[in-house]
DNA sequence: AGCGTAGACGTAACCGCTTACAGCAACCGC
DNA sequence: GCGGTTGCTGTAAGCGGTTACGTCTACGCT
């Protein structure tokens, strides 16, 4: 122990922590048998006291999906900055896992939990906040009073996309939606019917499609709608739902963007190569991811949140997959 | 505390750890107490003692890979059997942030750390080795004996890739390579000049472009092909850069699989969605992170693993982005 | 009756830190 | 020269568990 080099270790802590004042002869001591040791201090045994683990969790149902992927760098950032680090927690949209993931994190003493698209009941998820951790939400939101939520604004997105295919001249515009029951699910379905109607273009039931976030989803709803009356554009609820769709369209014998547009949501690494590029929305992930940690570092630390909804702007990236109407 | 409602500390800590005997009535006193306070041991008190977190990392350059990404999913079943959770961390490729990460999570006492695609010098990671923890790299290697290492048989991918490309007629094959100086990118290149040569075709030099993993350089790498005289086939180093790959030759007014036939390596699983649906080598993602992991664990509770190389097989997976040489 | 033993629990030390609290110089002003 | 600061450091009490050890009771055996 680095005591034995220097002096009692209430003074290794206080010279390691910087608190209260040492004598700079007993600073370069420390410093120094620190050095040859190779000293790092124990962290479980400091959060024993400090009540602090610097750590955080994110939890969410699968990291392969690329945009929850994307937020880990966000989050990542910031809680370097302060010094934690993150547990990744996938839940495969299990809602029992998610509580023994919440139980499990609470007895760990983590800092504060990040989740997103979470399917427990909201009511279990304020049991956990009463008692005292942390949540905040990002993305998906849950329908909660308790917990404050980051996210781009869903209905605007899906609005500026469906414009955009308007502006192009289209009038049979479809809809590869979300996973059904889901609030985002609701508010780019809500987004494409504002967008409809104020340009007073009917709105077909038969051209909205049941998808699920998934390139399967994508392909499945496509398919049925190319079954049907087919569309000249598409806007798929995300980015890897549009692939699935232009898989569709290219099966079928079309050509996009040529036969049929297609814009998707998201704006995935990916989007910038798929065949053609993808027309998109762009989602501000790493900001969004920020924002979020911020937020829950800062309410671990007991600082109070002013604001419950934080609402991002989203953006249309316009590459090659639309095209004016022919 | 649960002792209030009960018995002693330490009895409450044996009945809830099973260690020990205690009468059933006791038992069942102990119960409803922990029931009615919602009683949750602090694990971080008990890893302090137990020396043993039940924590493990994992350290990647970028979440964002999708094949990192489904790496997540074997390890994460294989922690959760075991109790275990999972830190994320992601050093960007940065060798310093690399170093600081593993000298935090030695702090920390994670009870291991899985890494994949490190470029800190092997003989850092073997000082931390040397001090007591337990590492076990996977997928992409480092150039260390004193690391167990779990991957797949990258050369044999790479030759299967290529003999596939043989098969259907192509000579002019080309090679979209790795990142430069990794060993992974050197076994992938070496795989295609293993079956070029049995097959007694020529390797030209300009055949082979470097690339590195992402779907920019596939990109920029075929421009570079396309721009000299250009292959009839290549096989991409990874999935992503088979993306870039396909994206500059649709670019270029030519057709996939038509006028270029293209394999990828990794099969991830947009790959199935990619217009036209990629031909690629599957990597067994899910078994490598949960050999990966086992071993990991294993090494953590002090067993030995009896060998240091665990080569998996991959497997070619045929879909549309390949055709015979017309 | 006496002793050994097994079962069920309590006592207390300890894990490696942080942090009151107290002690002790040296230094200040008057 | 003396009380009051100020600067620096040590002592010791935890943090919330685990666990070696000891104790006590009840029981079995001779």
């Amino acid at each position: 122990m680095a005591r034995l080099a220097g002096v009692s270790t209430a003074t290794v802590s206080r010279a390691l922590n910087g608190t209260g004042q040492i004598a700079p002869a007993t600073g370069a001591a420390i410093d120094a048998a620190v050095q040859q040791l190779g000293y790092r201090p124990n962290t479980v045994a400091r959060s024993l006291v400090t009540k602090s683990t610097q750590t955080i969790a994110l939890l969410l149902p699968d990291i392969a999906n690329p945009f929850y992927a994307a937020l880990v760098s966000g989050i990542q950032e910031r809680a370097l900055a302060a010094g934690s680090t993150m547990l990744l927690c996938t839940t495969e949209g299990d809602p029992e896992r998610e509580e023994q993931y919440l139980s499990l994190l609470r007895a760990k003493q983590v800092d504060g939990v990040l989740v997103d698209g979470l399917v427990l009941p909201p009511e279990r998820i304020a049991d956990f906040v009463r008692e005292g951790l942390p949540i905040v939400c990002l993305d998906r939101d849950i329908d909660s009073t308790s917990v404050p939520l980051v996210q781009v604004d869903n209905r605007l997105g899906a609005q500026i996309a469906t414009e955009h295919l308007l502006s192009l001249g289209h009038r049979l515009i479809a809809h590869v939606a979300g996973a059904p029951g889901l609030r985002i699910s609701a508010e780019r379905i809500g987004g494409y019917d504002d967008a409809l109607a104020a340009a007073a273009v009917e709105r077909r039931r038969t051209h909205v499609a049941v998808g699920s976030f998934t390139e399967e989803g994508g392909y499945g709803a496509m398919r049925a709608l190319l079954a049907g009356s087919p569309p000249t554009a598409v806007f798929a609820a995300n980015d890897l739902s549009a692939l699935g769709v232009m898989h569709a369209i290219a099966e079928s014998g079309r050509r996009v963007p040529e036969d049929i547009s297609v814009v998707g949501f998201d704006d995935l690494r990916l989007a910038a190569h798929t065949t053609p590029p993808l027309t998109t929305i762009h989602q501000p992930a790493f900001e969004i991811a920020q924002r979020a940690t911020q937020l829950l570092l800062d309410l671990a630390a007991g600082r109070e949140v002013p604001q419950r909804l934080h609402l991002l702007e989203p953006e249309l990236v316009v590459r090659g997959s639309t095209a004016a109407l022919a």
